[in-house]
DNA sequence: AACTCGGGGAC
DNA sequence: GTCCCAGAGTT
């Protein structure tokens, strides 16, 4: 406290823009984090992590980067490498079409940049998956650009110090977060900088419960001073989610599985799941039978409904009801080109949303593969 | 401007 | 259960 107070008084001659970034600079190299396996890395990686944090904590996201980087440790690997095998690493990671455009955008490099990631900002912003603020905070990490950045956390922390009413998601909040984080970045420094606005917004302007006695901004933090910090930011408008319901076909000859390859757009897009059927069309358990021998040619003997899960996604809510279909037969002749009979171990190694590998782990584990 | 994309952590 | 997280792309 003694110590912000002098902060406040011995740069007072400072600009305030050029005040609140010196702050959040200091504070970041005393209390900031520092050992994130990404910081300090190539640009490679910090564009990696960059895309795999969208959305997504810190602690989630550590041991996919790790595991990541790994299998593929150059863009030219990953540009190699198939899609699957890069969507079979971000299974469970969620909002897949980051896993494709980053697939996508890895082969752009090698023949638009000749492998080597571009360092303009625009070249940047023209790859697929990355938006704004994600080429901004590679350009600032990865090149010491001086760009603004503006994910959840940085939103949340000026939405208080400016006390900027209204939704951020909404188009007029976000401009005015836009023009003040474009209006207090600091003449250099950048990149220690916007680690420490995501770092004080991760750790101390935290969503419930912010630690503002800790806080280097509490001495001119509007919200703080208008004690209207447990108001701001204005929460998303609540709305009701929609609900589908869905029959997942568990088809199953000896240890082998049926899955099929959905398609690239949509939920769940390039994943492999069961075969799914709206449960309108099956007015009982044993219509199942009939259904799986005319899409898939499956002669059924045993036929087992298991209990309904609910998944829910950001917009909806899935019902999922498992049937369990023992097939005596596997047609040689495959269908489409996108279906397949994988060992349910093998499945599990492969590109599958979580549900799906729930039920396949449930499944090994209650020994029904008989 | 409004929607669509997962999954999990924190509460 | 609710809310949100190192957002971007599509319509």
């Amino acid at each position: 406290m003694r110590e912000r107070a002098y902060a406040l008084i011995k740069n007072r001659n400072k600009p305030r823009l050029e005040l609140f970034a010196h702050r959040i600079i200091d504070w970041q190299q005393q209390h900031g984090r520092h050992g994130l396996p990404w910081q300090g890395a190539d640009v490679y990686r910090v564009w990696l992590s960059e895309i795999m944090l969208q959305q997504t904590q810190v602690v989630t996201v550590i041991p996919y980067y790790l595991r990541f980087v790994a299998r593929f440790p150059t863009i030219a690997a990953l540009a190699a490498d198939s899609e699957d095998a890069v969507l079979a690493h971000w299974s469970g990671l969620g909002y897949y079409w980051r896993a494709r455009n980053l697939h996508r955008a890895a082969q752009l490099i090698m023949q638009r940049h000749g492998g080597k990631f571009p360092q303009h900002f625009e070249d940047i912003l023209a790859l697929p998956g990355i938006g704004r603020s994600t080429a901004a905070a590679i350009s600032a990490f990865a090149f010491h650009e001086r760009r603004a950045i503006l994910d959840g956390n940085v939103k949340r922390l000026l939405a208080r110090y400016h006390a900027i009413e209204g939704y951020t998601g909404e188009k007029k909040t976000e401009a005015q977060l836009w023009q003040q984080a474009e209006a207090l970045l600091p003449k250099r420094d950048v990149a220690v900088y916007t680690q420490g606005l995501m770092d004080l917004g991760a750790l101390v302007c935290t969503r419930s419960k912010p630690q503002c006695p800790i806080c280097p901004l509490q001495a001119d933090c509007a919200a703080y001073q208008n004690e209207r910090v447990a108001q701001l930011p204005t929460p998303r408008p609540r709305k009701v989610l929609p609900e589908r319901h869905s029959t997942f076909l568990l088809l199953l000859n000896g240890p082998d599985i049926l899955l099929e390859k959905r398609p690239g757009s949509g939920i769940w897009g390039g994943l492999w799941c069961p075969p799914q059927v709206d449960p309108r069309l099956l007015s009982k358990v044993e219509d199942a039978n009939a259904y799986c021998l005319q899409q898939f040619g499956t002669e059924t003997i045993h036929t087992l409904a298991l209990s309904t899960f609910t998944h829910t996604f950001t917009h909806f809510k899935l019902h999922i009801t498992p049937l369990l279909l023992q097939v005596i037969n596997k047609p040689k002749q495959i269908q489409e080109p996108g279906m397949v009979w994988l060992d349910v171990d093998d499945a599990l190694q492969t590109a599958i949303p979580t549900p799906v590998r729930k039920l396949l782990q449930e499944l090994l584990a209650g020994r029904r593969l008989v």
